[in-house]
DNA sequence: CCATATTGATTACACGTGTAAACTGAAAAC
DNA sequence: GTTTTCAGTTTACACGTGTAATCAATATGG
C-alpha cells in the first residue's frame, strides 16, 4: 500500500505526455517532448526509469521495448500540487488566490466570464 | 541588477516571519517558529544565512547580533510562485484552476460568496 | 551464426535542500 | 584581565534532481 509517489518538475513533463496518450514507448515520449524540452534521449530514459521506480508509471513489454502507462492519475497529482500551493501561499483559501491574480491583472475578460458562469453553476448545485 | 532570488520551502517559512515583522533577530525567528516547525536553532541560522547569501534578506548590526529584514517582498514572491503553479498546472488560466478546486469540493460557501463579490467588483472596474 | 543496431540499465556528477553540529570571535561577567 | 557565554560562520552530510554518458543485453540483418 504505497502512498502517492511525488514527482519532480522534469518528471511531470514526462507524465504529461503519458497522460495525454498511453501506452507509449520511450521513442514516443522523446518525439512528444522534442520541441518543448531540450533534452537528450538519455535524459528521458532516466526520467522514465525514475518514474517506474517510484511507481508513478507502469511498463509492459512490447517486443524489444517497453510501453509505459501512468499509474498516478493526473487528477491526484493536480490535487496534491495545487493544494500544497494553496495552503502554503493563501492559507488554503481559494478566494484570496483569485484576488491575487486579479490584482496582478492576470484575469482576462474571458477568465472573468468563465468564472462567473462557473460560480453560478456551483451555486445552482446547492 | 540581480534578479529575484528563488527561495526554498524551508526558507520561505523564515521569510514569512520577517514579512510579518521586521527587523528581527535570530532569536526572534526561532521563537516565532518554535511551534510551527520542529527545527533546531542551528537550522534556522543556516536558513538565515542562505537567505542573506541569496540577497533575499538584509542584516544590520545591533550590538553583538544582527537584525534581519526582508529584501524580497512577499508580493513579488507570491506572484512568482503562484504564476509558476498556474502555468505548470492549468496552462496559465485561472478559471480551470477554480474549476479544479470546485471539483475537489474545496470551495466553501464562504468562498463562493467571496468569489462572486470579487468578480462583480472586477466587472465594475471595466 | 555473427555483426550491428537498438533499447533498457547502470553509473556519473554537480547543485540545491533539509537538517544540524562544530568552531570562532567578541562581548559580558566576574 | 581571564573566563564564560552567545551569536554568527564554517563545515557536514544524505537525498532528490537535472542532466547525461556508458554499459549491457537482445533482436535483427546479412
Amino acid at each position: 500500500m504505497e502512498d502517492l509517489p511525488s514527482i519532480s518538475e522534469a518528471e511531470s513533463a514526462v507524465m504529461e505526455v503519458l497522460w495525454r496518450t498511453s501506452p507509449v514507448s520511450t521513442e514516443d515520449v522523446v518525439a512528444a517532448l522534442k520541441n518543448r524540452q531540450d533534452w537528450q534521449e538519455p535524459t528521458i530514459k532516466t526520467l522514465l526509469n525514475r518514474l517506474l521506480k517510484k511507481g508513478a508509471i507502469s511498463a509492459q513489454r512490447d517486443g524489444r521495448r517497453y510501453l509505459y502507462s501512468p499509474v498516478l492519475q493526473r487528477d491526484q497529482w493536480l490535487a496534491r500540487e495545487s493544494k500544497g500551493l494553496l495552503d502554503r501561499l493563501f492559507g488554503g483559501r481559494v478566494a484570496p488566490l483569485v484576488a491575487h491574480f486579479s490584482k496582478q491583472r492576470k484575469l482576462t475578460k474571458k477568465d472573468l466570464a468563465e468564472l462567473k458562469r462557473l460560480i453560478e453553476e456551483l451555486e445552482d448545485e446547492r
